[in-house]
DNA sequence: CTGAAAGCGCTTACAG
DNA sequence: CTGAAAGCGCTTACAG
């Protein structure tokens, strides 16, 4: 079962082996029919492959990408993932998937196999852990992409939701309806990962802007496997929010496993808006309003400009790639106005 | 911004590139603290990175493997690929994904250019469309694994549910509840693809078990944009089913959808299962009572029977491993016996 | 204990 | 229009 190599297909069609390679290159130039005939039917009679590791070597290139989610269970993660497989399937390149775990060691672990791969380029959702390795990245002008998260004072171009505009997307819904005491939970704080204090810096600030006072006790982080007890609590304060926003879908699964558990009722016990269109929003009881992130698009652009940085090899200043999120009214918000 | 290779760690540490190789394969045996101690440090000042496709142009071998899913927006695929990526990170491999969306044309051109790039290992959900391809790995002993799929008469390592005792724990709930008319709904049967094949014989089987009896409306695969229209027929034929398996997570979401759009109660109006215990199955109203399969365990067992393959290079006969299936009971499937 | 040499399977100027 | 040669960055017998 030996590998069949050039060298064979070059012997067989009787020509060299330089000559194979321009055919499989597809440099046609000066070849004649007679030799690409020859070379064709010798491939296919040995069943040859190009040896992709081979060609990388000395092309020092992969047509691989590396893509390191924080956490593979986010069904956003899983979105992203499929939108840049997509594009990448288009232009030929592989993708690696790492799932990091949300642990800045893993990540870095990643990078450096990823790397030591030669990967062509990478996508991350960075856990804030690895700023030196990062910034080192930049240094060299690696071809390199953030997903839904910044990390500050680093110059990468990143894709992401405004998360302040989701935040106040939802914060005016609640106010329209004439709530105002309203809540927020994410989950945990530390390592200041990016859609979660944004959301809740949206949300301050869209208090402001309709005049509602802003309670800490109102607006909090919670590890994930304390946002149930933490929201119980957040429920039996003096004067509970009447409203709350759930900043991600894990967040938002744990309040519907609370209220369920409990007997409370939505909307009429509290109103509810998560950030995430979560597939069962619009069969769930009720209907949920969410605030939707176009996760397919932020995937698909974030792929197409890391090829693009591969292809061309330049790099022009890093941005960062905004996307708007989309209120989807449904009835999990009480309208206090009317009652 | 020239590479470092081996031989600038040669230069640097006053050695030859035969000695650093020996010293990054970690060969000791003859290596004197000294020369270690300057290659060590010489590494550290260059910032040398062993370059892994030079490594495996050499080694043949690649520590990768390649992962080709039907479909990743199936919850279960996200799973298996999790699981795969976790035993994978522990054995120090990669993971290249694929989504083959079901289209035998995208698995065939991406087997073929996986195996160009050398991956050590395929683990496939096949389509059904390349058996020859199959065939061919098979043949010359490559390290090949399918998981939820199975391929008629090909000896292949697979990993999947037991279908059958799936569709029988079902209807035995049903039956033991009282029900006499049963139904189920899977995606289209064309092609033969496995799991939904087998449900449907699991069901007919323990229908047969029961001593009910079986009824060619009551049981029908389609398209996954006609599964709405298709269940409301079912719904209104004569004496329709009291209870209706839905042979996985897309189907239920379909019926839910519908029953949800047309105010229609479950139990009351009808009993439903689902295969695939969906994230939101305990928050839903009702309860869903669903099959859960162990998919966690699945993608881990073929990811390690995978890695063995590949390490050892031997490969035993090729065995089907079925995992049981779990019935868990909530509340959507109404006891007749009570009323 | 360490080094020189060959080779993995390609591609790429360059020569003719 | 095609071929000989060098080289991508490693590893691996083998020699000493």
């Amino acid at each position: 079962m030996k590998n069949v190599t050039i060298t064979d297909v070059a012997k067989l069609a009787g020509v060299s082996k330089s000559t194979v390679s321009q055919y499989l290159n597809k440099r046609f130039d000066y070849m004649s029919e007679d030799t690409k005939q020859r070379i064709e039917s010798a491939i296919k009679e040995l069943g040859y492959q190009t040896n992709f590791i081979a060609r990388s070597l000395k092309q020092k290139r992969t047509s691989t990408i590396g893509v390191i989610v924080a956490n593979i269970l986010h069904n956003f993660s899983t979105q992203i993932i499929r939108a840049i497989e997509d594009v990448c399937n288009e232009h030929d390149f592989h993708v690696i998937v790492c799932n990091a775990d949300d642990d800045p060691e893993k990540e870095k672990k990643y990078i450096n196999m990823l790397r030591a791969k030669q990967v062509d380029g990478i996508i991350a959702f960075p856990t804030g852990g690895n700023t030196d390795l990062y910034e080192g990245m930049i240094q060299e002008n690696y071809p390199l992409i953030f997903v839904d998260r910044l990390i500050d004072g680093l110059q990468v171009d990143a894709f992401l939701l405004d998360n302040k505009a989701a935040s106040k997307l939802a914060v005016q819904h609640f106010a329209q309806m004439g709530h105002k005491h309203i809540g927020i939970i994410t989950t945990s704080l530390i390592r200041n990962v990016t859609p979660r204090v944004e959301r809740i810096e949206g949300f301050k600030e869209a208090l402001l802007e309709h005049s509602l006072p802003f309670n800490n006790e109102y607006a909090k982080g919670f590890n994930f496997n304390e946002i149930q007890n933490g929201f119980a609590r957040m429920l039996s304060l003096a004067n509970p929010p009447t409203a709350f926003l759930a900043g991600n879908d894990l967040v938002l699964m744990e309040i519907l496993k609370f209220t369920k558990s409990k007997g409370i009722k939505i909307p009429d016990d509290f109103s509810l808006i998560g950030i995430d269109d979560v597939s069962f929003a619009n069969i769930y009881h009720p209907p949920l309003t969410t605030i939707a992130q176009p996760a397919f698009e932020i995937g698909k652009e974030a792929a197409e400009l890391l090829i693009k940085k591969i292809k061309s090899k330049k790099s022009p200043v890093a941005k960062t790639h905004r996307f708007e999120p989309k209120l989807i009214i449904r009835d999990s918000v009480k309208n206090l106005k009317k009652t």
